[in-house]
DNA sequence: TAGTCATATTCGCCGCGACGAATATGGCCG
DNA sequence: CGGCCATATTCGTCGCGGCGAATATGACTA
C-alpha cells in the first residue's frame, strides 16, 4: 500500500528535513539504522521512524542482516523516479549534505565488503 | 530576504498541496489572483497567503496592473531553479494537475492578449 | 472625497506530524 | 532458556502551519 500515488505525497514525504537527510546518506551507500544514527546525529527511535515513513512510501527498501537491517535507496524509474533523482542532486550544492553524504560513504566502507550482501 | 537558501526550504515550501497547485497553474500562465481563486476553487485569503509565501521564496513575481495583481513564476536558473523545473515537469503525469493547468491557460487567453503587458 | 473593487492581513482555532522517553519485539549466543 | 543486542513501536506532548471569517489597505472613479 502507499505506493505514494502523487508527486504531492511525495513531495510531503521529502519535504522533512531529518528524512531529507537520511536519504541524502542513502544516496552514498546502503546503510544500517546505527550508521545513520551515528552520521546524523539522532536518536535511535527518530531514525527508525522516519525510515519506516520513508519505506512505506516506497523510496526506501530494507534487508535484514543479523541483528541488523540495512537500509537503502529504491531505484525505481517512472516520473516519480526522476524526480526524486533531481531532488537528490541539487543537494549537492549544498556544503553540509555534502558532507554527511560523505560520512556516511566512509562509514560504509570502513566495514568493508564484508557484510555487502544481498 | 528569503532567497531560499536550502533546497530544503524550498522542498517545504512547495510541498503544500494548495502551493503545489498554484505553481501548477502559474506554469501554464501569468494569471491574477482572482483568476487563481476561480480556477482552484479557493477562498480569496487562502490564495493570497499561499503567494505571500511563494514570493519570499522567490518563486514567484508579482506585478501590478490596474486593480490587479498578476502573477508569474520566476525563471530562476541555478541548482534550484532546475529542482523547481524538475517538481513542475513531473505533475505532468498526474490528470488533475493537467486539468488545472488547462483551465488557467484558458483563462489567461479568454482575457486576450490584451493585459499582457509587463 | 466617498464609494467600490481587487487584494492583503489579522485573529483565533484546530489538526497533523515530529519528538523524547519508555517499552516492546525479535533474533543470537551463552 | 535467559539475557543481550539492534531495531521497532507506543504514548503523550507540543509547536508549526493552514484555514475561515472578518477586517484592513490601496488605488481608481465619479
Amino acid at each position: 500500500m502507499t505506493t505514494l500515488a502523487s508527486a504531492t505525497e511525495l513531495l510531503v514525504t521529502v519535504a522533512e528535513p531529518t528524512r531529507l537527510r537520511i536519504l541524502n546518506c542513502l544516496a552514498a551507500a546502503p546503510l544500517f539504522v546505527s550508521d545513520l544514527q551515528d552520521v546524523l546525529a539522532l536518536p535511535q527511535p527518530t531514525v527508525s521512524r522516519h525510515l519506516t515513513v520513508l519505506k512505506k512510501a516506497e523510496l526506501v527498501r530494507d534487508t535484514s542482516v543479523a541483528p541488523f537491517v540495512l537500509y537503502r535507496l529504491c531505484r525505481d524509474p517512472g516520473p516519480q523516479g526522476r524526480l526524486v533523482k533531481a531532488i537528490l542532486e541539487s543537494l549537492g550544492s549544498e556544503t553540509e549534505f555534502r558532507r554527511e553524504r560523505s560520512l556516511a560513504l566512509e562509514r560504509s566502507r570502513k566495514r568493508g565488503a564484508s557484510e555487502v550482501k544481498r
